[in-house]
DNA sequence: ACGGATACATACGGTAGCGTATGGAGACGG
DNA sequence: CCGTCTCCATACGCTACCGTATGTATCCGT
Protein backbone atom coordinates (compact mmCIF):
# COMPACT_ATOMS: atom_id res chain seq x y z
CA UNK A 1 0.00 0.00 0.00
CA UNK A 2 2.95 2.08 -0.58
CA UNK A 3 0.83 4.07 -3.00
CA UNK A 4 -2.07 5.99 -1.11
CA UNK A 5 -4.79 7.24 -3.26
CA UNK A 6 -4.94 10.39 -1.57
CA UNK A 7 -7.61 11.94 -3.88
CA UNK A 8 -6.18 11.53 -7.50
CA UNK A 9 -7.26 15.26 -8.39
CA UNK A 10 -8.44 14.81 -11.17
CA UNK A 11 -7.80 17.32 -13.36
CA UNK A 12 -11.01 18.39 -15.73
CA UNK A 13 -10.49 20.89 -18.72
CA UNK A 14 -13.28 21.92 -21.10
CA UNK A 15 -13.28 18.92 -23.41
CA UNK A 16 -14.34 16.65 -20.36
CA UNK A 17 -17.14 18.65 -19.88
CA UNK A 18 -18.30 19.62 -22.92
CA UNK A 19 -18.31 15.41 -23.86
CA UNK A 20 -19.71 15.13 -20.31
CA UNK A 21 -22.59 17.75 -21.31
CA UNK A 22 -23.42 16.08 -24.75
CA UNK A 23 -23.70 12.78 -23.11
CA UNK A 24 -26.42 14.20 -20.59
CA UNK A 25 -28.10 16.21 -23.58
CA UNK A 26 -28.00 12.26 -25.23
CA UNK A 27 -30.56 10.66 -22.68
CA UNK A 28 -32.40 13.63 -20.87
CA UNK A 29 -32.49 16.63 -24.05
CA UNK A 30 -31.14 20.21 -23.72
CA UNK A 31 -33.63 21.54 -20.99
CA UNK A 32 -32.52 18.15 -18.85
CA UNK A 33 -28.72 19.67 -18.78
CA UNK A 34 -27.72 21.00 -15.23
CA UNK A 35 -24.72 22.23 -13.80
CA UNK A 36 -24.61 20.52 -11.09
CA UNK A 37 -25.94 17.40 -11.89
CA UNK A 38 -23.17 17.43 -14.30
CA UNK A 39 -20.73 17.77 -11.69
CA UNK A 40 -21.82 15.64 -9.72
CA UNK A 41 -21.65 13.22 -12.48
CA UNK A 42 -17.52 14.18 -13.06
CA UNK A 43 -17.09 13.69 -9.19
CA UNK A 44 -16.41 17.49 -8.99
CA UNK A 45 -18.82 20.41 -7.50
CA UNK A 46 -20.04 23.23 -10.12
CA UNK A 47 -16.82 25.29 -8.67
CA UNK A 48 -15.11 23.51 -11.42
CA UNK A 49 -17.33 24.29 -13.80
CA UNK A 50 -18.05 27.85 -13.61
CA UNK A 51 -14.03 27.80 -13.45
CA UNK A 52 -14.08 26.69 -17.22
CA UNK A 53 -17.32 28.21 -18.53
CA UNK A 54 -18.83 31.68 -17.60
CA UNK A 55 -22.29 29.72 -17.32
CA UNK A 56 -24.20 27.45 -18.80
CA UNK A 57 -24.92 28.74 -21.76
CA UNK A 58 -21.58 29.23 -22.49
CA UNK A 59 -21.12 25.37 -22.14
CA UNK A 60 -24.01 24.68 -24.84
CA UNK A 61 -22.47 26.81 -27.51
CA UNK A 62 -19.12 25.10 -26.61
CA UNK A 63 -21.60 21.44 -27.28
CA UNK A 64 -23.50 23.19 -30.52
CA UNK A 65 -20.07 23.83 -31.90
CA UNK A 66 -18.25 20.48 -31.10
CA UNK A 67 -21.18 18.76 -32.53
CA UNK A 68 -21.21 20.88 -35.96
CA UNK A 69 -17.43 20.25 -36.36
CA UNK A 70 -18.22 16.57 -35.78
CA UNK A 71 -20.94 16.06 -37.71
CA UNK A 72 -19.56 18.12 -40.71
CA UNK A 73 -16.14 15.85 -40.45
CA UNK A 74 -18.53 12.55 -40.09
CA UNK A 75 -20.03 13.38 -43.20
CA UNK A 76 -17.27 13.82 -45.27
CA UNK A 77 -16.10 10.65 -44.64
CA UNK A 78 -19.28 9.15 -44.54
CA UNK A 79 -19.94 10.40 -48.16
CA UNK A 80 -16.67 9.67 -49.57
CA UNK A 81 -16.61 6.72 -52.64
CA UNK A 82 -14.06 5.76 -54.36
CA UNK A 83 -14.95 6.24 -58.34
CA UNK A 84 -18.21 3.29 -58.93
CA UNK A 85 -18.88 3.20 -55.99
CA UNK A 86 -21.01 5.74 -55.46
CA UNK A 87 -24.20 3.69 -55.13
CA UNK A 88 -23.47 1.44 -53.01
CA UNK A 89 -22.17 4.56 -50.70
CA UNK A 90 -25.55 6.25 -50.51
CA UNK A 91 -27.09 3.01 -48.90
CA UNK A 92 -24.24 3.32 -46.64
CA UNK A 93 -24.75 6.74 -45.67
CA UNK A 94 -28.66 5.46 -45.08
CA UNK A 95 -27.34 2.14 -43.39
CA UNK A 96 -25.12 4.36 -40.95
CA UNK A 97 -27.48 7.56 -40.11
CA UNK A 98 -30.37 4.09 -38.91
CA UNK A 99 -31.54 5.10 -35.40
CA UNK A 100 -30.50 1.03 -34.96
CA UNK A 101 -26.90 1.22 -35.91
CA UNK A 102 -26.68 4.86 -34.19
CA UNK A 103 -28.54 5.11 -31.37
CA UNK A 104 -26.65 7.55 -29.22
CA UNK A 105 -25.45 9.72 -32.03
CA UNK A 106 -29.58 9.55 -33.34
CA UNK A 107 -30.45 11.14 -29.39
CA UNK A 108 -28.17 13.64 -29.84
CA UNK A 109 -29.06 14.71 -33.43
CA UNK A 110 -32.90 14.63 -32.35
CA UNK A 111 -31.94 16.80 -29.31
CA UNK A 112 -29.93 19.51 -31.07
CA UNK A 113 -32.95 19.76 -33.62
CA UNK A 114 -35.60 19.85 -31.29
CA UNK A 115 -33.58 22.81 -29.29
CA UNK A 116 -33.34 24.38 -32.65
CA UNK A 117 -36.55 24.82 -32.91
CA UNK A 118 -36.62 27.57 -30.41
CA UNK A 119 -32.98 28.95 -30.49
CA UNK A 120 -31.59 30.79 -33.37
CA UNK A 121 -28.07 29.61 -32.66
CA UNK A 122 -28.92 26.35 -32.82
CA UNK A 123 -30.70 26.40 -35.79
CA UNK A 124 -28.24 28.28 -37.60
CA UNK A 125 -25.88 25.57 -36.43
CA UNK A 126 -28.10 22.93 -37.76
CA UNK A 127 -29.07 24.36 -40.68
CA UNK A 128 -25.21 24.84 -41.67
CA UNK A 129 -24.96 20.82 -40.71
CA UNK A 130 -27.85 20.46 -43.15
CA UNK A 131 -26.34 22.16 -45.84
CA UNK A 132 -23.08 20.18 -45.92
CA UNK A 133 -25.03 16.87 -46.02
CA UNK A 134 -26.60 17.45 -48.50
CA UNK A 135 -24.47 18.84 -50.76
CA UNK A 136 -21.96 15.65 -50.18
CA UNK A 137 -25.14 13.53 -50.16
CA UNK A 138 -26.10 15.56 -53.90
CA UNK A 139 -22.57 14.75 -54.84
CA UNK A 140 -23.32 11.01 -54.80
CA UNK A 141 -25.93 10.80 -56.90
CA UNK A 142 -24.30 13.22 -59.70
CA UNK A 143 -21.60 10.96 -59.78
CA UNK A 144 -24.51 7.94 -60.38
CA UNK A 145 -25.39 9.83 -63.06
CA UNK A 146 -28.79 11.34 -62.05
CA UNK A 147 -29.39 15.19 -63.04
CA UNK A 148 -28.82 17.88 -60.81
CA UNK A 149 -32.75 18.31 -59.90
CA UNK A 150 -33.60 14.64 -59.14
CA UNK A 151 -30.32 14.38 -57.02
CA UNK A 152 -31.38 17.53 -55.33
CA UNK A 153 -34.62 15.76 -54.36
CA UNK A 154 -33.33 12.53 -53.75
CA UNK A 155 -30.86 13.60 -50.88
CA UNK A 156 -33.86 15.91 -49.11
CA UNK A 157 -35.79 12.43 -49.08
CA UNK A 158 -32.74 10.92 -47.61
CA UNK A 159 -32.37 12.79 -45.47
CA UNK A 160 -35.92 13.59 -44.18
CA UNK A 161 -36.66 9.89 -43.85
CA UNK A 162 -33.78 8.90 -41.46
CA UNK A 163 -34.56 12.12 -39.39
CA UNK A 164 -38.16 10.69 -39.75
CA UNK A 165 -37.66 7.32 -39.21
CA UNK A 166 -36.28 7.65 -35.23
CA UNK A 167 -39.11 9.85 -34.48
CA UNK A 168 -41.71 6.72 -35.13
CA UNK A 169 -42.46 3.73 -33.83
CA UNK A 170 -43.36 1.16 -35.98
CA UNK A 171 -43.54 -2.15 -33.69
CA UNK A 172 -47.03 -2.03 -34.12
CA UNK A 173 -47.47 -1.97 -37.74
CA UNK A 174 -46.16 -5.04 -39.09
CA UNK A 175 -43.11 -7.85 -38.06
CA UNK A 176 -40.92 -7.45 -41.85
CA UNK A 177 -40.48 -3.60 -40.85
CA UNK A 178 -36.59 -4.06 -41.78
CA UNK A 179 -37.44 -5.80 -45.07
CA UNK A 180 -39.65 -2.67 -45.79
CA UNK A 181 -36.53 -0.16 -44.67
CA UNK A 182 -34.70 -1.97 -47.41
CA UNK A 183 -37.29 -1.57 -50.11
CA UNK A 184 -37.27 2.08 -48.92
CA UNK A 185 -33.70 2.70 -49.34
CA UNK A 186 -33.56 1.27 -52.68
CA UNK A 187 -36.67 3.86 -53.47
CA UNK A 188 -34.36 6.12 -52.66
CA UNK A 189 -31.15 5.33 -53.87
CA UNK A 190 -32.31 4.10 -56.91
CA UNK A 191 -33.06 6.39 -59.59
CA UNK A 192 -34.73 5.33 -63.34
CA UNK A 193 -31.79 7.77 -64.90
CA UNK A 194 -29.23 6.24 -62.00
CA UNK A 195 -26.55 4.19 -64.27
CA UNK A 196 -25.45 2.24 -61.52
CA UNK A 197 -27.65 -1.00 -60.69
CA UNK A 198 -28.44 -1.37 -57.25
CA UNK A 199 -26.17 -3.70 -55.68
CA UNK A 200 -28.16 -4.53 -52.95
CA UNK A 201 -31.80 -5.97 -55.06
CA UNK A 202 -32.57 -8.91 -53.60
CA UNK B 1 -72.33 51.90 -17.13
CA UNK B 2 -75.28 49.54 -15.75
CA UNK B 3 -73.05 46.14 -16.30
CA UNK B 4 -70.22 46.77 -14.30
CA UNK B 5 -67.61 44.52 -15.20
CA UNK B 6 -66.60 43.34 -11.85
CA UNK B 7 -64.19 40.59 -12.78
CA UNK B 8 -66.28 38.32 -15.18
CA UNK B 9 -65.98 34.99 -12.99
CA UNK B 10 -64.56 33.41 -15.84
CA UNK B 11 -65.16 29.92 -15.35
CA UNK B 12 -62.43 27.51 -16.27
CA UNK B 13 -62.59 23.63 -17.03
CA UNK B 14 -60.53 20.87 -17.76
CA UNK B 15 -60.75 21.60 -21.53
CA UNK B 16 -59.43 25.10 -21.28
CA UNK B 17 -56.60 23.97 -19.02
CA UNK B 18 -55.95 21.15 -21.78
CA UNK B 19 -56.03 23.05 -24.98
CA UNK B 20 -53.58 26.08 -23.25
CA UNK B 21 -51.03 23.80 -21.68
CA UNK B 22 -51.61 22.28 -25.77
CA UNK B 23 -50.97 25.71 -26.81
CA UNK B 24 -47.78 26.18 -24.44
CA UNK B 25 -46.20 22.78 -25.77
CA UNK B 26 -46.21 23.69 -28.95
CA UNK B 27 -44.72 26.75 -28.20
CA UNK B 28 -41.86 25.86 -25.42
CA UNK B 29 -42.11 22.02 -25.51
CA UNK B 30 -43.04 19.37 -22.62
CA UNK B 31 -40.42 20.68 -20.29
CA UNK B 32 -41.43 24.35 -20.45
CA UNK B 33 -44.76 23.76 -19.38
CA UNK B 34 -45.06 24.86 -16.05
CA UNK B 35 -48.08 25.17 -13.68
CA UNK B 36 -48.24 28.78 -12.48
CA UNK B 37 -46.55 29.84 -15.94
CA UNK B 38 -49.85 28.32 -17.16
CA UNK B 39 -52.20 29.78 -14.18
CA UNK B 40 -50.94 33.09 -15.23
CA UNK B 41 -51.99 32.66 -18.94
CA UNK B 42 -55.54 32.05 -18.22
CA UNK B 43 -55.86 34.63 -15.68
CA UNK B 44 -56.24 32.40 -12.85
CA UNK B 45 -54.02 31.04 -9.99
CA UNK B 46 -52.67 28.10 -9.61
CA UNK B 47 -55.32 27.09 -6.89
CA UNK B 48 -57.83 26.70 -9.72
CA UNK B 49 -55.04 24.31 -11.16
CA UNK B 50 -55.09 22.19 -8.51
CA UNK B 51 -58.71 22.25 -7.84
CA UNK B 52 -59.15 20.34 -11.77
CA UNK B 53 -56.34 18.19 -11.81
CA UNK B 54 -54.35 15.91 -9.29
CA UNK B 55 -50.73 17.44 -10.31
CA UNK B 56 -48.72 18.23 -13.30
CA UNK B 57 -48.68 14.66 -14.07
CA UNK B 58 -52.08 14.32 -14.98
CA UNK B 59 -52.62 17.19 -16.88
CA UNK B 60 -50.03 16.26 -19.44
CA UNK B 61 -51.69 12.37 -19.00
CA UNK B 62 -54.96 14.51 -20.20
CA UNK B 63 -52.84 16.31 -22.84
CA UNK B 64 -51.68 13.25 -24.44
CA UNK B 65 -54.88 11.56 -24.44
CA UNK B 66 -56.70 14.52 -26.46
CA UNK B 67 -53.63 14.53 -28.65
CA UNK B 68 -54.43 11.00 -29.58
CA UNK B 69 -57.58 11.18 -30.26
CA UNK B 70 -57.84 14.18 -31.79
CA UNK B 71 -55.28 12.76 -34.33
CA UNK B 72 -56.54 9.46 -34.89
CA UNK B 73 -59.98 11.42 -35.69
CA UNK B 74 -58.06 13.64 -38.03
CA UNK B 75 -55.86 10.64 -39.62
CA UNK B 76 -59.49 8.97 -40.67
CA UNK B 77 -60.76 11.80 -42.00
CA UNK B 78 -57.75 12.84 -44.30
CA UNK B 79 -57.37 9.41 -45.26
CA UNK B 80 -61.07 8.87 -46.64
CA UNK B 81 -61.21 8.81 -50.26
CA UNK B 82 -63.97 9.21 -52.80
CA UNK B 83 -63.37 6.14 -55.17
CA UNK B 84 -61.01 7.02 -57.52
CA UNK B 85 -59.25 9.61 -55.94
CA UNK B 86 -57.25 7.52 -53.22
CA UNK B 87 -53.91 8.79 -54.95
CA UNK B 88 -54.82 12.54 -54.94
CA UNK B 89 -55.64 11.82 -51.54
CA UNK B 90 -52.52 10.43 -50.80
CA UNK B 91 -51.02 14.07 -51.91
CA UNK B 92 -53.69 15.57 -50.07
CA UNK B 93 -51.76 13.87 -46.85
CA UNK B 94 -48.36 15.15 -47.86
CA UNK B 95 -49.37 18.73 -48.04
CA UNK B 96 -51.66 18.43 -44.94
CA UNK B 97 -48.72 17.13 -42.89
CA UNK B 98 -46.15 19.76 -44.53
CA UNK B 99 -44.78 21.56 -41.86
CA UNK B 100 -45.62 25.33 -43.96
CA UNK B 101 -49.21 24.17 -44.21
CA UNK B 102 -49.46 23.25 -40.40
CA UNK B 103 -46.97 24.79 -38.35
CA UNK B 104 -48.63 24.59 -34.94
CA UNK B 105 -49.96 21.14 -35.19
CA UNK B 106 -46.46 20.26 -36.52
CA UNK B 107 -44.66 21.42 -33.50
CA UNK B 108 -47.12 19.97 -31.09
CA UNK B 109 -46.25 16.50 -33.17
CA UNK B 110 -42.63 17.29 -32.42
CA UNK B 111 -43.31 17.91 -28.96
CA UNK B 112 -44.93 14.89 -28.09
CA UNK B 113 -42.39 12.52 -30.31
CA UNK B 114 -39.94 14.18 -28.00
CA UNK B 115 -41.58 13.96 -24.80
CA UNK B 116 -42.11 10.18 -26.36
CA UNK B 117 -38.28 9.29 -26.37
CA UNK B 118 -38.00 9.41 -22.65
CA UNK B 119 -41.55 8.94 -21.24
CA UNK B 120 -43.33 5.23 -22.17
CA UNK B 121 -46.81 6.59 -21.42
CA UNK B 122 -45.97 9.12 -24.18
CA UNK B 123 -44.19 6.50 -26.25
CA UNK B 124 -47.22 4.26 -26.44
CA UNK B 125 -49.77 7.06 -27.30
CA UNK B 126 -47.41 7.89 -30.01
CA UNK B 127 -47.05 4.06 -31.39
CA UNK B 128 -51.27 3.74 -31.18
CA UNK B 129 -51.48 6.72 -33.57
CA UNK B 130 -48.75 5.65 -35.58
CA UNK B 131 -50.11 2.71 -35.71
CA UNK B 132 -53.61 3.74 -36.99
CA UNK B 133 -52.18 6.14 -39.85
CA UNK B 134 -50.02 3.58 -40.95
CA UNK B 135 -52.53 1.84 -41.39
CA UNK B 136 -55.22 3.96 -43.19
CA UNK B 137 -52.12 5.29 -45.50
CA UNK B 138 -51.76 2.00 -46.35
CA UNK B 139 -55.28 1.40 -47.36
CA UNK B 140 -55.22 4.31 -50.02
CA UNK B 141 -51.91 2.76 -51.04
CA UNK B 142 -53.91 -0.45 -51.70
CA UNK B 143 -56.52 0.76 -52.91
CA UNK B 144 -54.39 1.98 -56.12
CA UNK B 145 -53.46 -1.26 -56.87
CA UNK B 146 -50.26 -1.40 -54.96
CA UNK B 147 -49.18 -4.75 -53.45
CA UNK B 148 -49.43 -5.24 -50.13
CA UNK B 149 -45.32 -5.04 -49.25
CA UNK B 150 -44.93 -1.82 -51.19
CA UNK B 151 -47.34 0.18 -49.86
CA UNK B 152 -46.38 -0.80 -46.48
CA UNK B 153 -42.88 0.08 -46.84
CA UNK B 154 -44.51 3.50 -49.50
CA UNK B 155 -46.51 4.80 -46.17
CA UNK B 156 -43.97 4.27 -43.96
CA UNK B 157 -41.59 6.25 -45.90
CA UNK B 158 -44.57 8.85 -46.62
CA UNK B 159 -44.98 9.45 -42.71
CA UNK B 160 -40.99 9.18 -42.15
CA UNK B 161 -40.49 11.88 -44.71
CA UNK B 162 -42.97 14.23 -43.30
CA UNK B 163 -41.74 14.45 -39.95
CA UNK B 164 -38.54 14.82 -41.20
CA UNK B 165 -38.80 17.25 -43.17
CA UNK B 166 -40.31 19.66 -40.39
CA UNK B 167 -36.64 18.96 -38.61
CA UNK B 168 -34.27 20.14 -41.12
CA UNK B 169 -33.55 23.84 -42.39
CA UNK B 170 -33.28 23.60 -46.26
CA UNK B 171 -32.60 27.57 -46.50
CA UNK B 172 -28.78 27.16 -47.91
CA UNK B 173 -28.94 24.51 -49.97
CA UNK B 174 -31.28 25.79 -52.89
CA UNK B 175 -33.79 27.94 -53.65
CA UNK B 176 -36.11 25.48 -56.12
CA UNK B 177 -37.58 23.49 -52.35
CA UNK B 178 -40.96 23.72 -53.21
CA UNK B 179 -40.23 21.93 -56.50
CA UNK B 180 -38.23 19.46 -55.20
CA UNK B 181 -40.77 18.90 -52.51
CA UNK B 182 -43.39 18.12 -55.09
CA UNK B 183 -41.11 15.82 -56.92
CA UNK B 184 -40.55 14.22 -53.63
CA UNK B 185 -44.40 13.43 -52.94
CA UNK B 186 -44.69 12.35 -56.95
CA UNK B 187 -41.81 9.62 -55.77
CA UNK B 188 -43.36 8.41 -52.30
CA UNK B 189 -47.12 8.16 -54.09
CA UNK B 190 -46.60 6.93 -57.21
CA UNK B 191 -45.59 3.77 -57.83
CA UNK B 192 -44.92 1.56 -60.87
CA UNK B 193 -47.56 -0.89 -60.01
CA UNK B 194 -50.04 1.86 -59.06
CA UNK B 195 -53.27 2.24 -61.45
CA UNK B 196 -53.62 5.46 -61.17
CA UNK B 197 -51.42 8.04 -63.10
CA UNK B 198 -50.41 10.85 -60.99
CA UNK B 199 -52.98 13.89 -60.98
CA UNK B 200 -50.41 16.37 -60.08
CA UNK B 201 -47.30 15.72 -62.73
CA UNK B 202 -46.75 18.96 -64.64
C1' DA C 1 -82.13 33.48 2.89
C1' DC C 2 -79.11 30.08 4.05
C1' DG C 3 -76.17 25.94 3.97
C1' DG C 4 -73.58 23.38 0.89
C1' DA C 5 -71.06 22.73 -3.23
C1' DT C 6 -68.19 24.90 -6.64
C1' DA C 7 -64.23 27.30 -8.25
C1' DC C 8 -61.20 29.79 -7.21
C1' DA C 9 -57.33 33.09 -4.27
C1' DT C 10 -53.76 33.41 -0.79
C1' DA C 11 -50.15 31.90 1.87
C1' DC C 12 -46.78 28.61 3.01
C1' DG C 13 -43.10 25.07 3.09
C1' DG C 14 -39.91 22.78 0.41
C1' DT C 15 -36.65 21.61 -3.43
C1' DA C 16 -33.73 22.25 -7.41
C1' DG C 17 -31.00 24.86 -9.79
C1' DC C 18 -28.22 29.24 -11.26
C1' DG C 19 -24.54 32.19 -10.45
C1' DT C 20 -21.18 34.43 -7.06
C1' DA C 21 -17.87 35.01 -3.46
C1' DT C 22 -14.40 33.30 -1.14
C1' DG C 23 -11.36 29.87 0.79
C1' DG C 24 -7.90 26.37 0.17
C1' DA C 25 -4.95 22.65 -1.61
C1' DG C 26 -1.42 21.45 -5.02
C1' DA C 27 1.95 22.50 -8.58
C1' DC C 28 5.74 25.32 -9.83
C1' DG C 29 9.25 28.75 -10.53
C1' DG C 30 12.71 31.34 -8.26
C1' DC D 1 10.68 28.51 1.60
C1' DC D 2 7.58 31.49 -0.35
C1' DG D 3 4.53 33.59 -3.44
C1' DT D 4 1.75 32.90 -7.40
C1' DC D 5 -1.11 30.61 -10.44
C1' DT D 6 -4.39 26.80 -11.24
C1' DC D 7 -8.16 24.37 -10.23
C1' DC D 8 -11.55 23.14 -7.38
C1' DA D 9 -14.60 23.08 -2.66
C1' DT D 10 -17.76 25.42 0.32
C1' DA D 11 -21.10 28.49 1.46
C1' DC D 12 -24.41 31.76 0.22
C1' DG D 13 -28.31 34.42 -1.87
C1' DC D 14 -31.74 34.21 -5.11
C1' DT D 15 -35.53 32.65 -8.21
C1' DA D 16 -38.70 29.51 -10.18
C1' DC D 17 -41.45 25.94 -9.38
C1' DC D 18 -44.24 22.17 -7.13
C1' DG D 19 -47.76 20.77 -4.16
C1' DT D 20 -50.70 21.65 0.12
C1' DA D 21 -53.53 23.96 3.39
C1' DT D 22 -56.82 26.96 4.06
C1' DG D 23 -59.62 31.05 3.34
C1' DT D 24 -63.32 33.09 0.40
C1' DA D 25 -66.54 34.58 -3.07
C1' DT D 26 -70.11 32.95 -6.16
C1' DC D 27 -73.79 30.00 -7.42
C1' DC D 28 -77.66 26.94 -6.58
C1' DG D 29 -81.28 24.37 -4.73
C1' DT D 30 -84.82 24.35 -1.35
Amino acid sequence: MEEKPKKPRIQLDRKSWISAATEVIAEEGISGLRIEVLAKRLKVTKGSFYWHFSDRHALLLAVLEQWKEGRIRDIIKQTHARPGEEQSQIFHVIEVYSASRNRRGMMIELAVRDWARRDQQAADVVAQVDSVRLRCARELFLACGVPMDEASSRCMLLYAYVFGTSLMVFDDFDGNIERFKQDIAELIARSPSCSQPSLQSA
